[in-house]
DNA sequence: CTGAAAGCGCTTACAG
DNA sequence: CTGAAAGCGCTTACAG
């Protein structure tokens, strides 16, 4: 069989050429694909049969150009180099990637890096529909523009994390820091640890602090220099607890706002010939999958980060086709006992 | 002022605003856009005011409509869950994101399932035009699908590793792992190691076989039972460590084919009393980035892997926009020496 | 329930 | 060097 005048053979099947051999307009066909209810199904059935036999894939740049959706949505990240090569955000990414296949939509990675911001390229990628939401991961207090979105009206959501006056388009789904925290101190008490130190992740992150109120309401007369940062990450992490230790040589407990911070304090008790657990313990939080292969294996607080970015992804989705109702989440912490922690034995050096 | 009658003063500036006020055609405004040199100096710099006091942004879903290219490329992994969570993923993807944002491209995470497969989504990225371009990462010889798209003559690179067979549309871009694995074992013999055991990744994948070629080039009579597979991970690695430790009980170092698989091997030697690197080293590959926050801290070879996704993204925009020259490409990796190898004692239990 | 027509917002030959 | 026109491949009112 020859091809009509006029056609080349060589071109790709489009939705004329399924409308012409259906017998029907390219607009039936177009409401075949997405399921309009109008269709009959005598119809329906011809023309997805036709589909079928040509292997007809509609083009998704002219779905988007007529349409009202991109299916794409965004996850921006402070800085990508060492934010993706932590354990951290990949589980989270992970858990959106796969909801949004399930979902029928296509993930962006975007990393806002100062320049990227002050070029307003984070609403840009709204603008000349790149995406149709984005989900933020990893920022602290002093990123400010994220506020720039729900101005804006783009769907936006934040992950595993807090804002204050975001406004009304955004929400947040988060794991629950506090219990948690709780959870770990409370498990140090009982093991009779009176003389612990902790080494918090940063003061601009919500979540972050959560941990140190925690840590906090636990004593009554509350001692700040029992405090360190250690900017979750393990050399300051370990510059944090060489500092309480030095500080206080009666500590016999050290909670971490991260492992990698736990991992920089296992090192430094080494270094000083201290043995963990049996003169210091170290408790994390996290539950990085390495944790348990760390020497000795790390006693923390497991957060379902894959979960957390499944979560946040439905609900973005959700936003993106109309939801009005403001999303707040949280989900369950657990924690989980290895070889870095034991019963408290008091020192003194 | 008001707007002309039929215009809403709330719809988005389009490339017509910008020709009506700048007083020329839209196709003139499309060529400023795209610096083609046909446009007069005084007519790009009228129009480029125009966009710049009106902050006009093309849309870029129209312009990949009437264009060639999408200009996103797509990370192709095999199941995203452990994959991402891997910090030698996240190293990759962060190399390849940079370099793409520089390139003016977008990128989109792709996770290539069995059922993703078996429903052909890997060519939908193509043909249904999500991108313009794919890097694979972390395949082994048994996905046979590879070959899917040079055979359509889709852009594909492969990201450190290699296959046969792959066709002219295909590239890689990988680290020099003979190099790296020849540099580790000969510091070993230097150390006086002459027992060594080899845990390796994987007889599937091709960079792990050239590791296992390495090892065996360094024996004059090869004995297969100084190998075993470790299949990449922690646990495995510790298995076969085990597996290795029972059969040659005098082996005083063993190499291993990745940092995890070395935390596994560390592991079992602790469990049996064993000291690194008093009685046994240890060394592996990749340097991980908290390679060096183990304890001990493991000496290694460090894989330059920002650099192999920067530059594999470098080659495969150029390969999308006509390069013809076939792309294969090897970065150096260095020997990376710190507590886990040190002078061979020998022992026998 | 279905079709003819307009339109999404750009780019690309083609004239001039 | 620039403009008028067609076209990219879909979806969406609007009629009937």
């Amino acid at each position: 069989m020859r091809n009509a005048p006029g056609t080349t053979s060589r071109k790709r099947v489009g939705i004329r050429d399924i409308a012409a051999s259906a017998g029907v307009s390219t607009a039936t066909v177009s409401m075949v694909l997405n399921d309009n209810p109008k269709i009959s199904d005598a119809t329906r059935d011809r023309v997805r049969a036709e589909i079928d036999r040509s292997g007809y894939q509609p083009n998704r740049i002219a779905q988007s150009l007529s349409g009202k959706y991109t299916r794409v949505i965004g996850i921006l990240l402070p800085e990508l180099r060492h934010t993706l090569a932590d354990p951290y955000f990949g589980e989270v990414i992970s858990g959106v990637c796969d909801r949004a296949a399930q979902l029928g939509h296509k993930v962006t990675l975007e990393s806002a890096r100062p320049d990227f911001i002050r070029e307003r390229k984070h609403l840009e990628l709204f603008e000349r529909r790149f995406v149709d939401g984005v989900l933020c991961i990893g920022f602290d207090d002093r990123h400010n523009f994220l506020g720039d979105f729900s101005a804006a009206g783009h769907p936006m959501l934040v992950v595993n994390n807090r804002f204050d006056g975001l406004g009304e388009a955004t929400g947040v789904v988060l794991c629950d820091y506090a219990a948690g925290a709780e959870r770990a101190l409370a498990y140090l008490d009982q093991l009779g640890h009176r003389r612990v130190g902790m080494v918090y992740g940063s003061r601009d992150v919500h979540t972050s602090r959560l941990l140190v109120d925690a840590f906090e309401k636990r004593h009554h007369a509350f001692d700040p220099s029992l405090l360190e940062e250690g900017r979750f990450a393990e050399d300051p992490g370990q510059a944090a607890a060489a500092a309480l230790l030095d500080r206080h040589p009666d500590l016999t407990a050290l909670f971490c706002g991260n492992d990698k911070m736990a991992l920089g304090a296992v090192r430094e008790l080494t270094d000083r010939g201290l043995r963990v657990p049996e003169d210091v313990s170290v408790i994390g939080f996290d539950d990085l999958p390495y944790a348990r292969f760390m020497n000795p294996a790390l006693s923390t607080v497991h957060l379902p980060f894959y979960e957390v970015g499944d979560l946040a992804c439905e609900r973005l989705v959700e936003r993106i086709r109309g939801r009005k109702k403001p999303v707040d989440e949280t989900l369950p912490t657990r924690l989980v006992i290895r070889e870095s922690t034991g019963r408290a034995t008091p020192r003194r050096r």
